[in-house]
RNA sequence: GUGGGCGUAGCUCAAUGGCAGAGCACCUGAUUGUGGUUCAGGCGGUUGAGGGUUCGAGCCCCUUCGUCCACCCCA
């Protein structure tokens, strides 16, 4: 018979073995009790949810990276992070608790994404929300928890990165098309890491309008300047119909095999599309100036306010973030080092107020970032629920197993004791000696392959167990059975009566 | 979405276009009641799949699938 084709795991996902299951396990525990004993109370949900859950979120854009298909006519996904079914069980189960309310998770979640290192399609995240509390406190509450987590895990270097957005709230003020919005708040990365020229150059491939030396002046013919600014303010219907009773009123026509329509558009488009270029140039000037506000928290913040004060934006986002760098002081010295950056933006518009995200050295010296975070204060209120105040966090466990030093990797569990029956009679009082080794916490196996001492030795000595007892039939007419230590090869026969706390002494002195 | 690398034994990898190999692991025995070593032997493959070129393909060409890495983006 042909051996049948062998099935393996879908690409991104991954079998976690024993050793790299049970120190993730050990990282979520460590985690779950750091959480615990700061008030958190755990709370499970749903792997599956309606896709829709997510698309209020994060908007349709974002949909591509989900796990979404349609199971008996209902759309649905499985979950790319814990928090979206924390609030929305919040606005299902828990609005009468009593607030603010502290809450706990861990699970796996699912990305279609191109995996790579430190990228998979399935990982685990572990966080923490914190409902109902706003503010300074509450922030700081959750940057310290987040930092002394890791500090808990045996992490001593990390670096916390906290921001909060001078940039969204700029661009919108601008009036930009949303597409040029976005685009914008994408590149602020770019712009930091290849510069301005190769930004223009992106933006010019999506917007070959836009000219970059372009300043305002020669956008702007005198005449019809009123026109223009009217056709400006009308919505899209509005200003299609004026431009053509307008030319009918004339009596022109298009002279043009281009329906009436299209030529129309096409014109209306150019009148708007223009006024796009003065605003591009100042968002980029804004945002070549905010390039470099990031690093040491005090002097960014002077820097930031001083640019602020320029552009005569609010002052109150700085504000907040200066009390939210106060409130976390009290908590103490973290380990880490903290920065601040008000150019960062995750990406993400659901976020309001602080952002954050700690980056530490991976086991292959690369920084990688294994824990996120923020503020999203309208999020209940978008899933049905009252206008509430939230914020959390979440740390990547498989990131943080990589980043764990490695002198903080935690022993595993061996095995203590391995029975062997040397012959079919010796079973049953093999089975009596495991239950009573095991009442004693022990970890305990039989050896079942009956292929003899030999074989049996080399199993416990390869499963690392510290002894082996060996019950065979001149053991059992006496009531003995034989205890080797391994390590030491010390080999006695020991009465059944004392034997469990003779295997105690073993393991213990295994150390 | 873009660009690379790699698919050969359970694992890590060899093999000028010319008999598919090694190390590790596994199994048996030397040692029938004594484990880190040693020795002797053994099991193990449609070379990811399909097509093409060739007297002959693991190797060259095409297609496809898988996988890893990097970019984009994200935790």
């Amino acid at each position: 018979m042909a051996a049948a084709k062998k099935i393996s795991a879908l690409r991104g996902m991954r079998d976690a073995l024993s050793e790299e299951y049970a120190q993730r396990r050990d990282i979520e525990a460590a985690l779950a009790q750091h959480l615990r004993q700061h008030g958190y109370a755990p709370i499970d949900v749903p792997i599956v949810e309606q896709t829709e859950l997510y698309l209020r979120k994060y908007g349709e854009e974002y949909s591509a990276r989900l796990y979404d298909f349609s199971f008996k006519n209902r759309r649905i996904a499985l979950r790319p992070e814990l928090s979206a079914s924390i609030l929305r069980a919040y606005v299902d189960k828990l609005q009468g608790e009593p607030l603010p309310l502290r809450l706990r998770y861990a699970g796996a979640v699912f990305r279609y994404e191109k995996p790579q290192q430190y990228r998979w399609r399935q990982f685990t995240q572990a966080g923490a929300e914190l409902l109902g509390a706003g503010g300074a406190r509450a922030d700081a509450e959750l940057l310290y928890l987040a930092c002394s987590g890791l500090e808990r895990l045996g992490i001593r270097e990390y670096r916390l990165v906290i921001g909060v957005d001078m940039l969204g709230g700029f661009l919108h003020n601008l009036g930009l098309r949303f597409q040029l919005l976005n685009f914008l708040l994408r590149n602020m990365e770019n712009l930091r890491k290849y510069g301005e020229a190769h930004v223009v150059a992106a933006l010019q491939a999506i917007y070959p309008q836009f000219q970059a030396e372009a300043r305002e002046a020669l956008a702007e013919p005198a005449t019809g300047k009123q026109l223009i600014a009217l056709l400006r303010e009308m919505s899209d219907a509005e200003a299609h119909q004026a431009v053509s009773e307008f030319l009918n009123s004339l009596n022109i026509r298009v002279a043009s095999n281009r329906d009436e329509g299209e030529v129309i558009d096409r014109l209306l488009y150019k009148i708007r599309e223009d006024q796009q270029n003065p605003k591009l140039r100042r968002a980029l000037d804004y945002m070549a100036r905010l390039k470099p506000l990031a690093g040491a928290p005090a002097e960014t913040l002077a820097r930031a306010r001083a640019l602020a004060a320029e552009y005569q934006l609010e002052q109150c986002a700085l504000d907040a973030l200066e009390r939210t760098l106060a409130a976390l002081a009290d908590h103490g010295k973290l380990g880490g080092s903290v920065e601040v950056d008000l150019g960062m933006n995750r990406g993400l518009n659901y976020y309001s107020g602080m952002v954050f995200e700690i980056y530490c050295p991976s086991e292959n010296g690369a920084e990688i970032q294994v824990c996120g975070g923020g503020r999203y204060d309208a999020l209940i209120s978008n899933l049905g629920g009252g206008d509430l105040p939230a914020a959390g966090f979440a740390w990547g466990i498989e990131r943080l197993a990589s980043a764990l030093p490695a002198a903080a990797r935690l022993a595993q569990p061996a095995l203590d004791v391995v029975i062997i029956p040397l012959a079919a009679a010796d079973f049953a009082a093999a089975y009596q000696i495991a239950r009573d080794l095991r009442e004693r916490d022990l970890c305990v196996e039989v050896s079942i392959d009956g292929r003899g001492l030999r074989r049996g030795l080399r199993a416990a000595h390869r499963r690392g167990a510290a002894a082996a007892v060996i019950i065979g039939e001149s053991e059992r007419a006496r009531g003995t059975a034989s205890l080797r230590a391994m390590r030491s090869r010390e080999q006695h026969i020991v009465p059944l009566s004392d034997l469990p706390n003779r295997v105690e002494d073993i393991c213990r002195a295994r150390g």
